[in-house]
RNA sequence: GGGCCGGUAGUCUAGCGGCUAGGACGUCGCCCUCACGCGGCGAAGAUCACUGGUUCAAAUCCGGUCCGGCCCA
């Protein structure tokens, strides 16, 4: 046993251990280990943004804890660690960062710029990752953006095509019709601009009322599909489920009911055009209605248009507002404020158009999506919910097609001359089609030599929701469904909708199996305000800094105990200095029994005398052990590390250390067995503390453990030592009560030294205890060696007898008269 | 508007059917006790949001009201 150094130096702690144990090779996983059980977890790539944050640091914190716990329990544990690359945030942030627009430059030149920044991010989380001190096997590391990533999703997409789970088809998006693509929402700026508002008649069907219809964009009526009205209101609600003409078109539309309508704006009667803006398409989705299209892909008027064809939206405007004037249907134009959406690169207005986009079957699975999240278990069980309602609330499938650069490549072409679908063969990818041919002579519908290949590529999504099947070895390693579904699956709150679903709805799709067998939420990191973590919001703060200021260790408490599983936490920081003050504490202890323990050797341990007090918190260390595991087997981290918080400061330190202190010191005193006893239940209590505590502080136990306990025990780290054991045999309620008095009648005395204001050490020439019954008197003599250390009693007489003096808060039967002063014989 | 969660001392948080409602921070006394003042010993501070109900028993279960939070429209 090593003494260790006065000063807790957690910096070089943690970088120390960090290092070696990367060295030491401990947090492998052994692909060729079958003896013990395997526990993957499934962490989830996270989106390389920048420096870690403290959302990071929550989550990674929960499956590192839970990953070392499984460890100390037999597990041969999984922890992979990829990155999800790809996706336009990373597109947007190069444009800003090099001052340029994509299409500005070639689209392999433009991936290259955004893999370069992806590069850079990442290295900034992986070390912030390896400050929080996470257990993860870097041998697995990956990333979405390699090729080899985007073979496992082109080859998913192609199982899951011929499967039928795949499909195309139509979806409003945004359009920009001078770019002639689509823009994502991100890429659309809103500005207010003055237009104009027209007042239109309508005619009601088989009448000769009319209805006054406001709208902005009467180039869009040949496109009107419905038109609504607010139900309340009473001008209007009589119309409901008649029809109407539409002029200029003479098609007839229902009228319907439709709460969102402002009866204030306008006429209180709107029109439904498809799609006249992004109301529209919410509307037309709610009511199921038809779509008529109206717009080219470079914004004139289709054949839908009527004698409009081929005009552009502004010279289409100007026509039909003159049609209508001569046709004695407009009523009155005015100016109104209006917001419209423009392109970010061009300016141009942007139009909403249905386009054609890949879908994947989602809907079909929402059954099987419920019952299997039933099966999985949910830390905490309400969680599940999320995930239930969420999929039941879905109104249409996943769009998994995007129009962007720096993505997975859709594997698929298609022939020139027939429009022939060609899909990838599974020993094709991975594959860009839009730098290379389908590997195959002639379409094999018209025997064409001529294809086109896909431009869309995959939402981001699509990369990161088989990470399941991904990290158990899928598709390469035979033996994959060893580690499949997933032991556990960790995910933030608010991400339940997307990673969770998705995952499930792939993995479901694609192999018939759920993806996971658990699955751990953690909340939002609020600001010490009670809000959302945020720059905008001022209470950011950055966890680099955090971790730089405190440790990982000190940082890791809080994250465990800022409150319960899945509730969100607020960054406090008295809580991570409560956390560092803990370790102070613990190293502090720990130099002591260092210090206590210097000649003593664990092998000779079983002629010992245990005192009471021995005997109290042994059993007591079985109890917390019990407790700790049962918190921890149900992801209760808050619960386990408050339990072991507050036994090792007040239990151990503050009641057990201070009690024994006499009879290490003075063994001539009280005799070398209880010395011995003393020391035996320091060495084993402590040790216990410190597995209980290495799943979440693992610097500070390893260098504990190390310098105190490596000799004796054995084991290269303490996170290789199996998990305490629930000892029952060493439980016993008796002595905990008994213990219990003797500790009671400690601080009582010591609260009235307090109460008098002498010091601690004061010296009791004659303390008389009553004890008000025999097996209390006898609980009392018997640990008379601690009482009378402890509280530096000269002469002590224990009557089992009722008293008059002092009694005790929870055993007010006993009482004590204590006589201050100096003996006169010593 | 929908889904979920929550309202416990000055602040934050645990407990979620039955012991004097734990703990942290803060506040106030005392102790320079030979591991630790990033300490020790104590003290004050809570009608457990409001309101009905179930129960021998409710902070804890059920209903309603009010107020927050997160996610989504």
């Amino acid at each position: 046993m090593q003494p260790l150094p006065k000063e807790y130096n957690f910096i070089e702690i943690e970088r120390k251990w960090q290092q070696r144990w990367e060295e030491m090779g401990i947090y492998r996983y052994d692909w060729s280990d079958m003896k013990r059980p395997v526990f993957s977890i499934d962490t989830p790539p996270p989106y390389p943004s920048g420096e870690l944050h403290m959302g990071n640091v929550l989550n990674w914190t929960y499956f590192d804890i839970v990953a070392r716990y499984k460890r100390m329990r037999g597990y041969n544990v999984l922890f992979p660690q990829g990155w999800d690359c790809h996706g336009l945030g990373i597109e947007i942030q190069v444009e800003k960062l090099h001052n340029i627009r994509k299409r500005d430059v070639p689209p392999e030149q433009f991936r290259k710029l955004c893999s370069e920044l992806v590069e850079k991010y990442i290295g900034m989380m992986k070390e912030g990752i390896l400050k929080l001190g996470c257990s993860i096997d870097w041998t697995t590391e990956y990333r979405t953006m390699d090729p080899d990533y985007w073979r496992r999703t082109q080859l998913s997409f192609i199982l899951l095509y011929r499967k039928g789970f795949m499909y195309q088809g139509t979806h409003p998006v945004n359009w920009c019709p001078r770019c002639e693509t689509a823009i994502a929402d991100a890429e659309v700026d809103y500005e207010k601009r003055e237009g104009t508002l027209y007042y239109i008649r309508y005619p009601l069907e088989n009448s000769t009322e009319y209805l006054l219809i406001a709208t902005s964009r009467p180039e869009f009526i040949p496109a009107c599909v419905a038109v609504e009205v607010n139900p309340k209101d009473e001008r209007f609600n009589k119309y409901i489920g008649k029809n109407i003409v539409v002029p200029i078109v003479n098609r007839k539309v229902p009228i319907i009911a439709e709460e969102t309508v402002d009866p204030t704006f306008g006429t209180g009667v709107v029109q439904i055009c498809t799609y006249g803006d992004k109301e529209d398409v919410k509307t037309v989705m709610k009511h199921k209605l038809p779509i008529v299209t109206l717009l080219t892909e470079n914004g004139r008027i289709n054949e839908n248009g009527g004698k409009y064809v081929g005009l552009t939206i502004n010279q289409a405007r100007a026509a039909i507002v003159e049609d209508l004037a001569a046709a004695g249907l407009l009523e009155k134009t005015e100016k109104i404020t209006q917001e419209v959406g423009r392109c970010d690169r061009c300016k141009a207005h942007i139009e909403i158009l249905e386009r054609k986009q890949w879908f994947m079957k989602t809907r079909v699975l929402t059954d099987v999506v419920e019952k299997t999240a039933n099966e999985v278990v949910w830390y905490p069980d309400y969680m599940k919910s999320r995930l239930v309602d969420w999929a039941k609330s879905l109104d249409w499938d996943w769009v998994i097609s995007r129009q962007r650069l720096f993505a997975t490549p859709i594997p698929v072409w298609y022939c020139k001359k027939c429009g022939e679908l060609i899909l990838a063969k599974e020993d094709w990818v991975p594959i860009d089609p839009k730098m290379e041919n389908p590997r195959i002579d002639k379409c094999p519908k018209c025997d064409s030599t001529e294809f086109i290949g896909e431009r869309d590529v995959f939402d981001t999504w699509m990369d990161s929701s088989i990470t399941c099947a991904v990290h158990a070895g899928w598709p390469d390693r035979q033996d994959w469904k060893r580690l499949f579904p997933a032991d556990m699956h960790p995910s933030g709150i608010d991400i339940i909708r997307t990673w969770a679903y998705y995952l499930m709805v792939r993995h479901l799709a694609l192999f018939n199996e759920k993806p996971y067998k658990s699955c751990l939420i953690n909340g939002m990191v609020l600001g010490a305000d009670g809000r959302k973590m945020s720059k905008s919001l001022k209470n950011y703060v950055a966890a680099p800094d955090v971790l730089n200021k405190n440790g990982a260790d000190a940082t890791r408490q809080w994250a465990a105990c800022g409150g319960a599983t899945g509730s969100d936490i607020p960054y406090r920081t008295p809580d991570v200095e409560y956390g560092r003050r803990f370790l102070v504490k613990l190293w502090n202890v720990s130099a002591f029994v260092s210090k206590l323990l210097h000649n003593y050797v664990p092998s000779d341990i079983e002629k010992v005398e245990l005192q009471p007090l021995d005997k109290w918190l042994l059993s007591k260390t079985e109890s917390l052990t019990k407790k700790v595991t049962d918190a921890m087997e149900k992801c209760q981290f808050n619960i386990a590390v408050e339990e072991i918080r507050n036994f090792t400061w007040h239990v151990f330190c503050d009641a057990y250390v201070e009690a024994v202190k006499d009879r290490l010191y003075r063994p001539e005193v009280h005799g070398e067995t209880k010395k011995l006893a003393a020391q035996q239940t320091l060495y084993k209590v402590l040790f216990k503390i410190l597995q209980l505590l290495a799943p979440v502080v693992p610097h500070v136990t390893e260098e504990i453990y190390q310098a105190l306990y490596a000799g004796s025990k054995g084991y290269k780290s303490i996170q290789l030592s199996p998990w305490p054991e629930y000892l029952e045999e060493w439980v016993d309620e008796n002595a905990e009560k008994r213990g219990d008095l003797v500790v009671e009648l400690i601080s009582e005395v010591r609260r009235e030294k307090a109460e008098r204001r002498l010091s601690l050490n004061a010296p009791i020439r004659h303390l008389i205890v009553y004890a008000g019954d025999n097996s209390a008197a006898e609980a009392i003599e018997e640990a008379k060696t601690d009482v009378v250390g402890a509280l530096k009693v000269n002469n002590l007489t224990v009557l089992p007898q009722s008293g008059s003096g002092r009694p005790l808060i929870q055993f007010s039967a006993v009482n004590f008269i204590a006589e201050y002063g100096e003996s006169t014989k010593k």
